[in-house]
DNA sequence: TCTAAACCTTTGACATTTGAAATATTGCTC
DNA sequence: GAGCAATATTTCAAATGTCAAAGGTTTAGA
């Protein structure tokens, strides 16, 4: 597919980094974060619905209410967990249903509507940050912890350079 | 935090691989991860919507159809796109009903249906997926191309290492 | 003060998602 | 060839997700 320099030396800048196959590197790295996402996503997603009976939406937005212990207006939690408006109304709705969270509309502006964790709600959470911080390490148990630092730090640089490529909203 | 040496020395290795932060650098890297993959998706589905009019999961789902002219069993494509049965039901009925997609029985066993791509579908899928491989390209444009390639072989590792401790089915 | 713009949340229509139960078909075994 | 496990898909209920439009509230300006 390369063809080799015609003297007996090679290119090796455009081994290296150029045409070996540098088209659609973009695609293939996309690719392959989506899928281990997605395994991830789906194996903490089974583990806390078989140990705590709850979803995954609901344990990211009390991850939000946790670190927040006044409580978040709902814009603000859509934001932190990116989810729209509405799915937060409903989310919030079911939550409170089962006592985890709570309500109410503070007296200075009547527009906004806050959410807190109940005490319920605060010792569920703390329970299952727990079991999920243990499941990752788990199932990441077999890379090298320098990569995972420095994967950390190379994805930190994908995600900034995706946020100045943006079309729409920020 | 961390207990001094009663000498003079500093246990290197300890400072640098061990407490200094090393505990929840798995979590850290999951969620950076996680929220990435979600600006990007989020992304790619506006753009799906407003330039072709399409979803996510059905782009999805039509790029494995493209690359197997011959169709795939709707089981096959549950596993690929990493979707549920029921939900490739759904989704392969919405695509047929809009011409992209038909499905047909095997003469050989009737418990079997096979998705394709039809002309259209084809078609739509192909401007799609050069639109598509684009937009990846401006999203991480500003990330170093060998960064990109390091990203790709270390994400390799951590999917593989998740899959090796899955707890419930493959 | 009256009103229009801005802000925040909810609602509604629809698509996607999961997990489990139900259906249908095949293949195997006795 | 009748019964039964294994396969493959569909159906169902409930939750999550998007987007757009509608509802209240507040703020600012005329």
């Amino acid at each position: 597919m390369m063809a080799e320099a015609d003297s007996g030396t090679v290119d090796l800048e455009i081994i290296v980094q150029g045409t070996q196959e540098g088209k659609k590197q973009e695609l293939r790295l996309w690719l392959r974060m989506l899928s281990t996402t997605k395994l991830v996503s789906q194996e903490i997603r089974r583990r806390l619905r078989n140990e705590f009976g709850a979803t995954l939406p609901q344990f990211d937005l009390m991850a939000q209410l946790y670190r927040e212990r006044d409580g978040l207006r709902l814009g603000e939690l859509s934001k932190r967990t990116m989810v729209t408006n509405g799915n937060v109304t409903g989310l919030v709705e079911r939550l409170e249903a089962d006592g985890l969270v709570l309500r109410e509309t503070p007296d200075g502006d009547r527009r906004v509507t806050v959410a807190k964790l109940t005490k319920r709600g605060e010792e569920l959470f703390s329970s299952m940050a727990a079991a999920h911080e243990g499941w990752l390490r788990d199932m990441m148990a077999d890379v090298d912890p320098a990569i995972v630092t420095e994967l950390w730090k190379d994805i930190g640089e994908v995600k900034s350079s995706v946020n100045n490529h943006l079309s729409g909203a920020d």
